[in-house]
DNA sequence: CTGAAAGCGCTAACAC
DNA sequence: GTGTTAGCGCTTTCAG
């Protein structure tokens, strides 16, 4: 392991000389600098940063705090920050907590003895205290979830517009039994899907019981096969249904294609995110398409100026990114209409 | 920040009590160290890596180096190192490369500058002479891409044997106008899988010129539309076609659906990897399944295993595992006979 | 059982 | 222009 030192001694010159060579400090003649960075460049030196943060230099780690990195919202978010970050000189840490809010503490813990430079976190539903007050003394951000003991740094989609968006569709078709398959009620982004389905079904002028919301670990692709196996069976099966999450539309699509369940003509369905697959399920899955890049890349760039500028741009900041619906064909009427014929008929009544 | 100074402050003691009543020291008063584990939490200390590391201890941080973290494969590598790192007490640093052999040369340096404790690599295709030499002095592992250069630590699948599987399974059908989509030649992956589908070329004693290549980069989407839609298009096309990468089939089942090819009718088609959307998808896609998980995990054993014995473990290691060719419905023979029909007639014939 | 002191590799005063 | 020195937070001799 090469140091400055041995730099130093190779050349017979001193080790702040060497130091500040490499640091291409002004009060070094050039020929000195050359020397040294020669020297440095064939002995294979790298310079060490653990000690640079001990002399109070910042380290330049940020890490990425996730439930899974093999849902698609996380890589794609994961791969965003990597992106972008590694034009800036900055590493990514990733720390999957699997929604476990011991793992999640024992991660934050590891990530604060290493003293990283900033953290982005899609929060468990009710993190540890502790990991509270460690978040308080490190620059971090919220992505996605937004639990309010973690400060008001977040960004994130409208969850609540996404959903009441994709209910209305189904109600505009005339479907007056609909099921919502969504994450828990704990979790903000479940409060706020389930609160978009429920505006929807009230605006639309539905009864109470034509909801019907079934909650669950939202990233269960077997959930989502079991609930929906379930909802079909019983006597007040739903002819729509609306999902909350990318495994349990995972799981739904999954299940629907193998029972053999005819989509739309027995049952629509909205799913949620946009995954490659989607487009060719069945008759194309209409979604919930969210605009997770864009989002990772405003994240990216934030955090790299608030780390950047030393400045303690600690003012609250909120990004909230639209969702769209994206039409395909596993939506239409109950009475078996497509979307378009619908419309047409609404125009003639 | 609080540190060991500030404990042994508060407590009227010197530094190196703390130090060890911390570490669990003999030497130490049970009635200290429980006064100095009282402090230590209460103040919040958590100790400081940057300067345990300039002692001699070891970074507890592990590098995957991968191209693509989008790319199903990879994430799901990441989440088994992940959890099997995160239950050792190590943290996963995540480099994505692009498949650019500069950018991978800067995570390689900032990696070394970290001094983390062993880095996990998909290499690219020709390393910078430079990240050979930083690995060189670096605990580390290759998966499923194996460079000569960067030792003989490696863990991988046998893509030969696989895609000579699949090409098998599409001769034995009938078909003798195949062609293979798949990465570039150098790399070993694209190397090794294109060797597959010539074995099996050559087993089912077909002439040369029954095999059509398309090499290219391995992780567009969009180039496997398009090729694909040339291939469709040529006086010659193909009956059957075998991918080598999980992109590229990606692109072509898009591209596949979208132009409403019928498949097995028209083309056979064996996918790589096996994604959600695979099973249903058309027909069903016949693909090749790769055990990544399992892979994953022998690597993340393996590795921890290395980097907690000190001991150096530097002999070869090479773990090779099987893929497995999964039925679906999208292969058939040329004449529109299923598989199973083949079966029947090869053996009445 | 506990304390004092040295030193890991680097940077930044402070000399000359 | 360059050298000397101190010190970041911690562990680890070496002394009591």
């Amino acid at each position: 392991m090469v140091t400055t030192r041995d730099i130093a001694e190779r050349l017979g010159v001193s080790i702040s000389t060497v130091g500040r060579a490499l640091a291409d400090d002004a009060r070094i003649s050039e020929e000195t600098k050359f020397r040294v960075r020669q020297a440095a460049s064939e002995m294979g030196y790298v310079g060490n940063r653990a000690a640079r943060m001990m002399r109070g230099a910042s380290s330049n780690v940020v890490a990425l705090v996730i439930p899974d990195i093999r849902n698609s919202f996380y890589s794609t978010i994961a791969h965003e920050l990597s992106k972008n970050m590694e034009a800036e000189g900055f590493q990514l840490m990733l720390s999957e907590t699997d929604d476990d809010r011991m793992v999640e503490l024992r991660h934050l813990r590891e990530l604060y003895a290493n003293r990283v430079a900033g953290v982005i976190i899609v929060p468990t539903a009710r993190p540890h205290n502790e990991s509270v007050k460690l978040l308080r003394t490190l620059p971090h951000l919220q992505l996605l979830r937004r639990h309010p003991s973690l400060g008001s740094q977040w960004f994130g989609v409208d969850d609540h517009e996404a959903l009441r968006e994709a209910t209305a569709h189904l109600v505009a078709l005339g479907h007056t039994r609909i099921a919502y398959l969504g994450g828990p009620e704990e979790l903000p982004t479940g409060a706020d899907r389930l609160r978009g389905f429920r505006t929807a079904l009230r605006e639309g002028g539905l009864p109470d019981d034509a909801g019907r919301t079934e909650l669950g670990p939202p990233s269960s692709v077997g959930h989502g096969r079991q609930t929906v196996r379930r909802l079909l069976r019983g006597p007040d099966a739903p002819t729509a249904l609306v999902l909350g999450s990318i495994q349990l539309t995972l799981g739904v699509l999954e299940e629907l294609s193998e029972q053999g369940v005819k989509v739309p003509g027995e049952l629509s369905v909205v799913g949620f995110g946009d995954e490659p697959g989607f487009s060719w399920w069945g008759p194309g899955l209409t979604t919930i398409g969210m605009p997770i890049q864009e989002m990772a890349t405003g994240c990216a760039l934030w955090l790299m100026r608030r780390l950047k500028t030393k400045a303690g741009t600690d003012d609250p900041y909120t990004s909230v990114s639209p969702g769209s619906l994206i039409l395909r064909g596993s939506t239409a009427s109950p009475d078996g209409r497509t979307p378009s014929e619908t419309a047409r008929a609404t125009a003639v009544d």
